[in-house]
DNA sequence: TTGTATGCGTTATCAG
DNA sequence: CTGATAACGCATACAA
C-alpha cells in the first residue's frame, strides 16, 4: 500500500495561526469558537483540503459512525431495496453502512459480526442468517446495537423486526377462496428460514381450518429457477392446483412463467398466484402479481430510529404488517 | 449513544501476564512471538472476547481497510450485482465496503468522496455520477485510490474501467441485420451518461454506414417505466420499428412488455429487441432477451486487484468487452 | 523474543 | 473564548 498523506489538524492550526484545539472546536458542532477564529480556520482548512479524521474521532468519542449490514444474496431485488432503504436512512443520521456478504453458513455470519466488532461499529443489522449466541451476546455486552430483520429467533438485547407472516398467509388463503380456487398449493424453498416457514404454516393451517388440503412443495433457494422447478412439480401432480401461494415473489415469477410457457395455462383463469415481497418485477405487466408488500422503508426507519435513540429497552420486538397488493394474478380482487 | 466497552489489548496483556506489545505482535501476521507467549495471549483474548480495534490500527498503519462504494439507484439489478461482486472481492483481500448512496446531483458524489476522505478509505469506487475535479484530485493527491466504472470522463491518477460500448452497439446492428430487420430504433433514457450515449451513437453510426436510418427516442431514467413510455412513442410512429436496441435491460423489459400487451406484437416475429447488461430477468422465460453481458465479476476483479497492487501507474485505463448473449428476442441467432 | 517508549489525529478537561 | 495536556488503542523502533 502506497503512502497516504492526509492533512491533519495541526497543519491547519499552523497555517491559521491558532491552536489545534481551535481547529477541533471549529469542526465540533456546538463548541464555542469566536467568529473570527472559525473563519480563519475554515479558510486554512479549505486551502489545505483538510477533513476531520473519523478514525481518530471515533477512537476518542467511542463512536465510529459505522453500521454493519450483514446480508447474503444481496443482488436479489428485495434485499437490494432493503439495503438501499437502510443505507439512505443511515446517511440521514450521519452514519454510514459497511456491507458484509455472507454465504449460507452461519459461521460466515459470526465472522461478519467479529469484523463489526473490530471496526467498532455502532451497530450491526442482520438481514440473513443467524449468528451464534456467544458472539451476538458479545456484541450486546460490548454496547454494540444489534438489529435482526425477519430472523425469528430471539436474541437478548437486540431489536427484532418481523412481519406478521402467518396473518398474511391467512389473507392469501382468503383471497384464493374468494377467487373460487379449490386446489391449493404452496411453493416454498427448502432453506427453512423461520419467516418462510411461518408463511407456509399459516397458509396450510388457514386452509385446513376451512376444510382444504394444501399441496406443499419445497425446493432449492428462494430464486426464480427454484420457482420453475416447483411449478413443474406442482403442475404435474394428479390433482393440478388452481392456486399457488409462493413464499416470495422470485419464486412466483418462476412459477408464473413456467405455468404459462411450459404448461400453457392462463393466469388467473387457469391458475391464481400470490407472492410475497412486492419486488419491482411484481408490477411489471408480464406478471401483475398479487403480492404482500414488505414495508422496506418502514423497516429501515424502525431500525435506524432505534439506533439513534440514546437509551433503549433491551429485547425490543417490532411486528409489522405486510399489505396485500391486488393485481391481475388472482381472479376477482 | 450509550457507552461502548470493548476490551483492549492492555486487558489481554494483564490477564496473560505479558506486555501490551506481545499482544499486538500476536495479532500482527509475521511478527516474532514465541509459541508459548502466543498461546497465552490467544487464550486470554478468547476468554475476554478481544478483537483488534481496526480504527486504532488504521490510524497507526495509515490504512483503514475501508473502501468506499459510491452509487445511486443501487436497488437496480445491474447495480446490485456489481455491488455484490465488488464487496465479495474486497472481502477476499481483507478489505470492507462502505456503501454511500447518491442521487442525481454531482454534489452528492462530492459529498460522498469527502466522507471517504474523512474515513481515510483506502480507495473509492464510483459507479454513478462524476465528482468535481478538485475533489477527485484531492483524493488522488492524498494517496487514496480512485476507480471509475463506466464513467467515460478522464481523471488523473484514477483507474478507469469501461466497456467497448460502441463496438457492442455495432454488433447489435449486425444482429438485427441478420434477422432481416429494416426499421431500426434506439430506446434511450435522457440521463445522458457517456456509456449510454456511446451505445446510441455506435448503433446509429453503424446503421447509417449501412444505409439505415434509426429512430431514436430518449426519455426518463433507465428503468422499466421509461421503457414503457419509450415503446409507446416508438411503436406509434408512422413507420413502426421492427427492431429496437435498448440502452439497458430494464428499458428492454418495459419495451417488450408494452409491445406485447399493449400493441399485441409478437417477439421476435413482429419486433426484435436487444438489451444491455444481462440482468437476471433477461433470462426469464417471459423475456428471453438477447443482450450484452456486463462482465461484473471481471470488473470487480480488475478494480480490486488494482487496489491490492503496491505500486500503480497513474491514469490507467481498462477496456472490457461485453459478450452478446443470444436468446429468443431476436430472430435467427 | 521481549518490554519500554513514542507517535498516529482526535477530542475532552482544565486552567487561564 | 483560548491554549496546553492527557487520554483513546494500537504498532513499531529501539534497547535489552
Amino acid at each position: 500500500m502506497n503512502q497516504k498523506i492526509f492533512v491533519s489538524a495541526k497543519e491547519v492550526a499552523d497555517r491559521a495561526g491558532v491552536s489545534r484545539s481551535a481547529v477541533s472546536r471549529t469542526f465540533t458542532p456546538g463548541a464555542s469558537v469566536s467568529e473570527e477564529t472559525r473563519r480563519r480556520v475554515m479558510e486554512a482548512a479549505e486551502a489545505l483540503g483538510y477533513h476531520v479524521n473519523h478514525l481518530a474521532r471515533g477512537l476518542m468519542r467511542n463512536e465510529s459512525g459505522l453500521v454493519c449490514l450483514i446480508v447474503s444474496e444481496m443482488d436479489t431485488p428485495y434485499r437490494a431495496s432493503l439495503i438501499r432503504a437502510i443505507s439512505r436512512q443511515l446517511q440521514n443520521v450521519s452514519k454510514i453502512a459497511m456491507l458484509i456478504n455472507t454465504d449460507r453458513s452461519d459461521k460466515s455470519v459470526d465472522d461478519a459480526l467479529r469484523l463489526a466488532i473490530s471496526y467498532r461499529a455502532d451497530a450491526s443489522i442482520i438481514l440473513s442468517g443467524m449468528p451464534d449466541k456467544s458472539i451476538s451476546d458479545l456484541c450486546v455486552k460490548s454496547g454494540q446495537r444489534l438489529v435482526l430483520i425477519n430472523r425469528d429467533e430471539e436474541r437478548e438485547g437486540a431489536l427484532m423486526i418481523n412481519l406478521h407472516d402467518r396473518e398474511a398467509a391467512r389473507r392469501a388463503f382468503i383471497a384464493f377462496q374468494r377467487a373460487g380456487c379449490r386446489r391449493l398449493a404452496f411453493a416454498n424453498s427448502d432453506v427453512g428460514t423461520p419467516s418462510l416457514m411461518a408463511r407456509e404454516e399459516g397458509f396450510v393451517s388457514a386452509a385446513q381450518a376451512a376444510g382444504f388440503e394444501v399441496a406443499v412443495e419445497r425446493f432449492g433457494s428462494t430464486r426464480y429457477q427454484s420457482g420453475v422447478v416447483l411449478a413443474q412439480r406442482l403442475l404435474t401432480r394428479e390433482v393440478r392446483p388452481d392456486a399457488i401461494f409462493c413464499a416470495n415473489d422470485l419464486l412466483a415469477c418462476g412459477v408464473m412463467d413456467t405455468a404459462r410457457h411450459q404448461f400453457r395455462l392462463e393466469i388467473p383463469n387457469d391458475l391464481c398466484v400470490v407472492g410475497f415481497d412486492d419486488i419491482e418485477q411484481a408490477s411489471w405487466s408480464s406478471y401483475e402479481l398479487t403480492t404482500f408488500a414488505q414495508p422496506v422503508d418502514r423497516i429501515a426507519e424502525e431500525a435506524v430510529s432505534w439506533l439513534a435513540k440514546p437509551l433503549y429497552d433491551a429485547g425490543l420486538s417490532c411486528k409489522l404488517s405486510a399489505e396485500l397488493n391486488w393485481r391481475g394474478s388472482v381472479r376477482g380482487g
